[in-house]
DNA sequence: TCTTGCATTTCAGACGTTCAACATGCAAGG
DNA sequence: CCTTGCATGTTGAACGTCTGAAATGCAAGA
């Protein structure tokens, strides 16, 4: 706990953690360094010292010379640690950035310089920020000095163009040849469906609402095994995430979402795929237009 | 033409040069520094060095104290500068790497430092490099060491799904509300069709084909205003460049493609848009044809 | 034989410095 | 009065160094 994990490290502690608390890796499995190293990509040596990590949370018992075990009692304390991950500390800024230019508290044009002041930033976390954010689209260099935010994100037509793009995508990804949806996260979704109709949707935040929006959509995309489409999608939904912050959520709606979401489920799971893409362009529809009736809130700023 | 010029400099040098060539500044007209700096957005410093650039090649002449003027025979030269646009040292290095990687030359995962000893890389010159690959979506990072080249792009149905991203988004651009196409736009697309329509076909490089169709169809979905679209557009058509280099273009079908652009134009201009949509699903359905055809070439490596 | 634990080597990111390029204010001239 | 030319201040990118982290090889033990 002295320590403060790396980012390699802590997304170890942090799967491994998930899955002793999921039940997937039961008490008293062994865990093999060379094969947890393995499926991660990495080498043993990060590993181990997840491993270390999980063992002082008491998640495993290390039994010297013989390697890590689940330990009896690890799922509790498991299930603790699986909640919190550690926030970025970048996307802190990259948010309060974004919301200081949409609130219209960052001018159009501005140096470098002066946004490393504001923020507190290094070089090398300033340049990692605006290449972001240049990828995303709201801001470019300038020629010579400094950065210009586009204008293209404040005006009120951009979060409704964002849906055009996925109205044009999602029902075609649905159509693929090939599209084949993974019963198990088909399954995945449809618990996470479930869980939201029954009383999810009041307890949740608002931001993991959006996160549970985008992450069904996404996967129902993914599932088309087009790289182009899903990755289109993915880049709309991140830009889309900083539009949505400014329009009030009317948690009802999300209750017809859920259930839509669950009725495409279930024509995809059945293979009629026809009706399924005919239904996600009218899920797609009645949320753009239940935006467009909130549509007055994003016009008068904060 | 002893100096190396800047990015900065070299760019407002052709942008200069473009317009000198085609008329646009007769011989005589006057140019201010400040009204220059002005339209292309940086200081008087940069424009001063590329107007003395400029005035080594004689396209404009310096009145020592009362300013530049575009030279009276100035035409000839700036037509020759126009044309050759100095190429990016590093885009020449990514397209190495884009071809050794599509021939099977590189590994699927390799050390930064190789990368840097292979192709002669600085640090910097690498991390640009491997981030714009990284984006899109041709390689990524590995946890810990190296990048891992993603196996996306080797399969043959890569370009497949490209095409059919571009078929879900192209025609449904045309549809957008909104939709306004320039007429000066259309024009010069029309010229360039035509052009290409009157031997032009004979005389492009087959990089110079793959760049004329990529404007067009960038500057059709452009006219629609969904920035979200266009953008698509825009990241499937820089991996598709890669992919197309693989496959044997036949010349031939370059003019139905041509005649295809100028119908498709005529309807738009007509503001016939949903025939203009229709026009370009079944212009997207014949070149995929035409590319399904040359498929076998793409399996057997170079 | 497979495992862990440790030591060595390799690697890439962070930091600080240097330098070329750009912005800007001012004086001089038409 | 507007323009150019020059001098000064500012900015960001390139470079080299340094440090922490990950990969790798090896020995010891179950």
């Amino acid at each position: 706990m002295s320590e403060s994990p790396t980012s390699t490290v802590s997304a170890i502690v942090h799967a491994l953690a998930d899955e002793v608390s999921a039940g997937a890796l039961p008490a008293g499995a062994r865990l093999p360094a060379q094969r947890l190293a393995d499926r991660f990509g990495v080498s043993r040596f990060p590993v181990g010292q997840a491993l270390r990590v999980l063992a002082e949370h008491g998640i495993v018992v290390a039994t010297p010379g013989r390697g890590f075990f689940v330990a009896p009692e690890g799922r509790l304390p498991a299930a603790a640690l699986s909640g919190r991950r550690k926030p970025d500390g970048l996307s802190a800024v990259y948010f309060a950035m974004a919301e200081d230019r949409l609130a219209g508290r960052l001018p159009d044009s501005i140096s470098g310089a002066a946004l490393r002041e504001r923020y507190g930033l290094s070089r090398g976390q300033l340049g990692q920020l605006l290449d972001r954010i240049a990828a995303e689209g709201w801001a470019e260099r300038r020629p010579g000095y400094g950065w210009r935010f586009s204008a293209v994100l404040t005006t009120p037509d951009a979060l409704e163009g964002s849906y055009r793009l996925r109205l044009a995508i999602e029902p075609a990804s649905l159509l693929e040849p090939g599209y084949r949806l993974d019963p198990a996260l088909a399954a995945r979704c449809r618990a996470v469906e479930e869980g939201m109709l029954a009383g999810g949707i009041e307890r949740a935040s608002s931001d993991a609402l959006y996160e549970r929006g985008v992450r069904y959509h996404e996967a129902i995309v993914g599932a088309s095994g087009n790289p182009f489409m899903l990755e289109a999608l993915q880049r709309v939904n991140r830009v889309r995430r900083l539009l949505v912050y400014r329009t009030l959520v009317d948690r009802q709606r999300f209750y017809r979402q859920a259930r839509e979401h669950l009725a495409i489920l279930d024509l995809l799971e059945a293979g009629r795929r026809e009706e399924a893409a005919e239904a996600m362009r009218a899920h797609l529809g009645a949320v753009m237009e239940s935006m467009a009736a909130a549509r007055p809130l994003l016009e008068t700023g904060r």
